[in-house]
RNA sequence: GGCGCGUUGGUCAAGCGGCUAAGACACCGCCCUUUCACGGCGGUAACACGGGUUCGAUUCCCGUACGCGUCACCA
């Protein structure tokens, strides 16, 4: 059972070297919610910021939690997002394989040599465990520890079940860097021995990670701030190897308010619900990423960032230290500020399943309803309740036609109709311009502003105050027949009020 | 509880020894306008607390409080 140094050297041959080489990690549990979105965010960031290599590592070595179709997710919104990976089970790469299930057989051989470096031992002690829980039990007197390696590996061979623990000195103190919390200095007798390899043979997520991130030549460890308080084993762990330590980016939680973390089972909290609420996904990126990163300097005031240009300018230093609450309505600010600037014809494509989905009229075009939409919206979901009165016209209140600021009353209103209908009865031609003219021309006559002639006719036609677009666009869109129609309506109504 | 980390307006945040302490969201007001929205202008609102160091602290150091993380054969 002697390590195969030579099976060592051969896997340290392997090792793709060269340039900023990150990789997102996720292990394939459910959906992608905020903060893991974020952290795969910055990670791409930083190897594409540096010229380098992106990797996706599927860590699927807890059968247990592991979720059917979860690695489909991760594949999906990684490519919905534009977080394009270099290496990864689906596309090969040098340091293949790239799922954790399939990469068993090394970690065993790699925590046999860290026993014969003397960094780690076996451990035999069945009732470790459950003293140590009871508290009876310390760690620094775990016999094991002090087993003389010779007997040790005799028991192994034996066939002794035994897990495999990390040899941390008692005395001294262990520094690492992060490139956001700087210098972190821990005494070594708060650390305890971590099993690496389980009684199953299998890593634990500690140690497998090590292994993997120095077999694929990783040099930015990006992670979740929950990891800082291990870091120090991970230093001590790639010393007993005698590796470099790569650099470490611990990034502070996305929090869901003061107390609660984003999880999975919140509501709006993974990518696929927000998607689902009608958030665009470059407007989720771009708010994301500025959830615990901000530019400096010059771009300290600017706010709406792609991609790319995020990949220019992102930098460690901009990471910040303390949680960030996710916060809906400024993620609504981006999204309109997203959907502001879409190309009309792309936000019709966007919107017109929301469109159809309130007005099945097949006279109506969703084109021309969601050029109305478009810089009125903040988020898709919100269409349908915008534009119901396209379909049907609601049953409304008259009151409605009394407006303040259009100096309308009901009287008013329903001469303003009454003159209007004729006007709008005789037009040959029924586009804005046509309309538009009718009224104005109408408002003049009168001796009135134009607002008290649309108002009217905008509560005739729509049935509503709130409306995307205004009369003119409206009548428009409605055809000649139904918007006239309503009108006769509305001149009904306030004849009976 | 031990250890580690954090703390600028309600929220995201800039600041990195000397500033009237940026900007954005939200909120309020005004203007524009064919309502709402958009846009423009303006406003309310912050350095957790206490000690130091310094000519001078939001910025550096030490406490306190609060928060987060971690103390698994889970990741």
């Amino acid at each position: 059972m002697a390590t195969d140094i030579k099976w060592i050297e051969e896997q340290e041959q392997r090792i793709p070297r060269g340039g900023v080489r990150t990789r997102f990690a996720p292990s394939p549990t459910g959906f992608m919610h905020v903060g893991n979105l974020r952290t795969a965010l910055y990670t791409w960031l930083i190897a594409r910021h540096g010229k380098g290599t992106f990797i996706l590592r599927i860590e699927d070595t807890d059968q247990g939690r592991l979720v059917e179709g979860a690695v489909d997710v991760i594949y999906k919104t990684m490519a919905e997002c534009g977080l394009d990976h270099d290496e990864g089970p689906d596309v090969g790469g040098p340091a293949a394989p790239y799922v954790q299930s399939e990469r068993r057989g090394f970690y065993g051989k790699y925590a046999g040599w860290l026993v014969e470096r003397g960094s780690a031992y076996y451990c035999f002690c069945e009732k470790c465990e459950s003293e140590a829980d009871s508290g009876e039990f310390d760690r620094a007197d775990d016999p094991c520890r002090g087993l003389d390696p010779a007997e040790a590996l005799r028991r192994v061979e034996t066939g002794a079940p035994y897990v495999v623990r990390q040899r941390i000195p008692h005395e001294g103190t262990t520094t690492f860097h992060d490139e956001s919390f700087g210098d972190i200095t821990v005494e070594n007798k708060t650390l305890d021995d971590q099993v690496l390899l389980k009684r199953d043979g299998l890593p634990t997520y500690n140690f497998a990670n090590v292994v993997d991130d120095h077999m694929m030549g990783i040099t930015h460890v990006v992670r979740g701030s929950e990891y800082l308080s291990s870091a120090p084993k991970y230093n001590l762990l790639y010393e007993g190897f005698g590796w470099e330590v790569p650099k470490y980016v611990h990034c502070a939680p996305v929090m869901r308010d003061a107390q609660h973390k984003l999880s999975k089972r919140d509501g709006d909290g993974t990518y696929e619900d927000l998607r689902a609420a009608g958030f665009l996904t470059e407007a989720i990126l771009n708010y994301v990423a500025l959830l615990g990163w901000s530019p400096r300097g010059e771009l300290a005031e600017r706010e709406i960032f792609s991609l790319g240009e995020l990949a220019e300018v992102f930098d460690l230093g901009g990471i910040s230290k303390s949680p960030a609450i996710f916060d809906i309505e400024k993620l609504k600010h981006f999204n309109s500020e997203y959907i502001r600037a879409m190309a009309p014809e792309a936000f019709a494509a966007a919107a017109e399943p929301y469109i159809r989905q309130a007005v099945k009229n097949p006279a109506i075009a969703p084109a021309a309803i969601a050029a109305l939409l478009q810089q009125r919206t903040e988020v898709l979901t919100e269409i349908p309740e915008k534009i119901g009165f396209f379909e049907a016209l609601p049953d409304y209140d008259p009151a409605l036609y009394v407006h303040k600021k259009s100096k309308t009353d009901l009287p008013g209103s329903l001469d303003t109709l009454k003159k209007l209908l004729p006007e709008l009865e005789a037009l040959t031609s029924w586009d804005d311009a046509a309309i538009l003219g009718a009224m104005t021309a109408l408002a003049e006559r009168e001796g009135v502003k134009n607002a008290k002639i649309m108002w009217p006719a905008r509560i005739a036609v729509a049935g509503q105050a709130v409306t995307p677009g205004g009369a003119v666009e409206i009548a428009r869109i409605l055809g000649k027949d139904e918007a006239l129609r309503r009108m006769r309506i509305g001149i009904e109504k306030l004849e009976r009020a």
